[in-house]
DNA sequence: AATGAATGAGCTTTCATTCAT
DNA sequence: TATGAATGAAAGCTCATTCAT
């Protein structure tokens, strides 16, 4: 009956909708929000503007998608942690995972940044990205307690607040920021060994 | 009619402005340069739209000339550096001194950042912010060496990495930010005595 | 897979074409024809919008289709008059069934006025229109006729623009409207006896 | 100081009003509200699409603007009543303006019509229309006290009905409707002298 | 110096229609 | 017969900028 299957408009629906997503994700992490056109999204997925509104309901429903996407990628990787490793070694692989995170999307970091300093953000995006930060303190916690730290919710925060100031620092200048002494540092205060190769 | 002198021309020229940069300080910080319109600058000044292009070239040509003006006034105050107090006292008052701009005027340190981060900021513009972080490096730099830090260019990033980290947490949640402990756990790294008080 | 006969084509053919008829008057009724879209007939319809092209060539042939399907379906009513009833209980007959049809289908009525009053003039549309208005004229002339009118054309007529009057009224102000009292001011006119249950 | 003066600036302005006021006037009565565009408005008013943006917040807006102005215009005449003149004389004078009216601006009346039907007018609009409507019945209403009509009120929205239908079957069929016979019938009934002129 | 009327390019969004399957 | 993904033209609207005065 179907003309095309259920699963081949799916298929079809489906790379449209990864297209666009992407095409937004590139072009809002690079030029920002308002600077980026539908027009061009819509160029830079190969499509035409209309399709996007098949998709979405509005340039604000587009970024809320290409949000919750990466959020759910990001959780993903995020949670793979080894439930045997040390309190240190955890720490590590957090610090290290933002660090490759850092490089290779800073687009997408600075647009992070951009929406949690924003005064006015979209009803419902501002409370994403609270629970993206609280959850990062949240997860961190556990750790510092763990290292016996007394205070360690105000550990969490501060150890964040470290992570955010560096993470700044190299997206605001790029490959002249001495972004691995600043990590360095930041592990030694922890007591996390250093590996050399880096 | 009456013809104005030199002298009452240069007075106005000056008032106007002044309203004009005192006006799109206060909007760009508040809602971010896009959202910004030249009218609502205009109307916020109490002038007219045009006259602002006597003033100016551009937005962006307002945005620069808003910048400079605050750097000029910020390094006024920066420079008022006792020259007899000891170093861990001058990084005390730097560190208050920043604390107090940040809660004043949380915009502009929300506008900085966006600047900050811009992939493509206007010419012009990201030399004059990346020079205002660089100077503050430097400043910082000297107090690091006299406290006896061998490497005190690494801990003047480090430190400005934290007060990023900070301000960000601050501008991002607002009161809800434990802003002075986060404060008392720099000072506290840095030996500097805490005001209880505070 | 089942080749489907002729009959059963046919059958499914009629089916979709009288959902997307009925579905298309309902939002034309209500919402005029400019603001109905064709998706939203398309789901009102419970089909594709692609479907609507196989029956239809265009929004504007989908309109015809509703109005022709229409008449056809008013005029099995109309035309059922009894031959042996007296001018005066005729004329009382068709008041009645007007201000019925003008209670159930106000929509109906509603897109008539638009229609007649041309605000998109359709090749076509505007002739079934006032085939139809003229038809009513032609129907209740010998009425007049018979009950004695010199000019029977003109009283038609006239009959014809108080009705019209009354149904607009109607139609403007909804229930706040005094329509039994301007009927019976018009039955009066024509010495019609007013049912008192009314 | 000021580069034109006040009244210079007056004058600009209330030309570029009328100039898209006359145009809307003109294009929404032709083509009806939703067919109108922007664009249309603007060349046929000679000016940008922009500058309208400069007087009206939006295309409702106009035609609220289209509306308030023909109220103005139109209770100008209206009121124009010889205190004088018995009532079937005002009664006569009534009807003759608006036949005037009517064949003056048949569009305006067709979109009064329209937008008198339509289900959901705009916040505001649908108001002054049934003022309108309202403000004729009780402009007319005392007429027939005067004339000894023993329930005035439903005498006055029942010669309203006629007036819209008799508007209603003029608009509808342009200069095939036989207007001045039905103008003469309804003046018959009132006992009102027909010019053999007209 | 100052005004604000005017422009026009470009924005987001809608929707009748087409087409591959 | 039937689907719905996809298109593209055109809509309403915004706003930095220009210009006559």
């Amino acid at each position: 009956m179907s003309p095309r299957t259920k699963e081949q408009n799916e298929v079809i629906r489906t790379q449209s909708r990864k297209a666009i997503l992407n095409a937004a994700f590139e072009l809002f992490a690079l030029d920002g929000f308002s600077k980026t056109s539908m027009a061009a999204i819509a160029k830079e997925a190969g499509i035409s503007k209309g399709l996007i509104y098949h998709h979405f309901e509005s340039k604000e429903d587009v970024l809320k998608a290409v949000f919750d996407n990466l959020i759910a990628e990001t959780a993903d990787v995020w949670l793979q942690e080894d439930e045997n490793s040390s309190p240190v070694d955890t720490l590590n692989t957090i610090i290290d995972f933002s660090l490759i995170f850092m490089k290779q999307s800073p687009g997408w970091v600075r647009l992070l940044i951009h929406l949690a300093l924003q005064e006015d953000v979209m009803e419902g995006l501002s409370e994403h990205i609270h629970q993206l930060r609280e959850g990062k303190i949240l997860q961190v916690k556990p750790l510092f307690e763990a290292l016996g730290y007394e205070n360690a919710a105000e550990e969490a925060m501060y150890f964040g607040a470290k992570m955010d100031g560096i993470s700044m620092g190299f997206l605001a200048l790029g490959d002249e920021y001495p972004l691995q002494q600043m990590i360095n540092r930041l592990k030694l205060e922890y007591n996390i060994h250093i590996d050399e190769t880096e």
